[in-house]
DNA sequence: TAAAAATTGTCATAAAGTGTCACAAATAGG
DNA sequence: CCTATTTGTGACACTTTATGACAATTTTTA
């Protein structure tokens, strides 16, 4: 599981260091890949195995729903497989520049996956959820947390 | 359970003594483990048999639900598994930061976990309680307390 | 095909975290 | 009340991690 936040910095190529205790999820797995794509305004970063699971369904959607076409363009089609190397992946340009990440970046651990926000994003993104979560705990209720 | 107050300090890596009476709740558990996150400006400690129940509920909610996103966000994604050496955790630096914690520190027993406070903090936030702590005694009726 | 650009590998340095020990403060026992 | 024991804190050496820099390589473009 991916827990826990850290700030970090890309170097000028774009490249990110992952997380001590994040690469550990990777080497239990045996892969050392990462699958990113972009969602919110942030990326988000899932193990291959995870990532899999998720393509079968999508590739098993009705050719003309709508719903599961908006998913493909929005969602699937932005995904990117990341080799680590050297304890780093390399952001490629096209998911920096959709979610504006320069250099000060916060990497934020979500259990079976985990997100990359530029900085200041997300410290705005914080502050939202901060102010929503009265009302998101209502929401979550009904899902029984 | 976790009972009192204590106040500690900090050494200069960010390490925080448990005391003796939290350590036995440890003890008794078989796992020298803290999950620990944040809210409300202070640190919140679990046992890792309390968070676990949470967390399991927080990975299997649905990958775009937008309550379960925000509050994966605003309290899940801060927890960090410490482990007790020698009596102490390390607090991971993000949470020192997010926290202002610095060297005077506030432990306080809330059952079945703890919070940590900066010590300044504590005492505003003690303050405040006890400014509130009549209208919230009304409410609490309903809770049947 | 050469030059430019982008990518990748490697290393050095600085920052952060850890293990150990010794001392001081607090607590408990006689 | 004094002594013995436990607990908390600081210090230091050592290890690990993050990251900037630069060289080497690959890819792109002219």
């Amino acid at each position: 599981m991916f827990r826990g936040r850290s700030k970090h910095n890309l170097d000028a190529k774009g490249r990110l260091a992952i997380p001590t205790r994040f690469r550990e999820v990777l080497n239990q797995k045996e892969d050392q890949y990462l699958m990113v794509t972009h969602k919110d305004g942030c990326l988000w970063a899932f193990t291959r195995d995870i990532w899999q699971r998720l393509e079968e369904k999508a590739a098993n959607l009705p050719l003309f729903d709508s719903a599961g076409i908006a998913f493909l363009r929005y969602f699937i089609s932005g995904a990117e497989e990341c080799p680590l190397k050297n304890g780093r992946i390399t952001i490629p340009l096209y998911l920096r520049e959709v979610t504006g990440l320069t250099k000060e970046v916060v990497v934020v651990g979500q259990l079976k996956r985990f997100e990359i926000w530029d900085r200041k994003k997300w410290e705005e993104e914080f502050e939202r959820v901060t102010e929503i979560f009265p009302e998101a705990s209502q929401a979550l209720q009904e899902l029984r947390i």
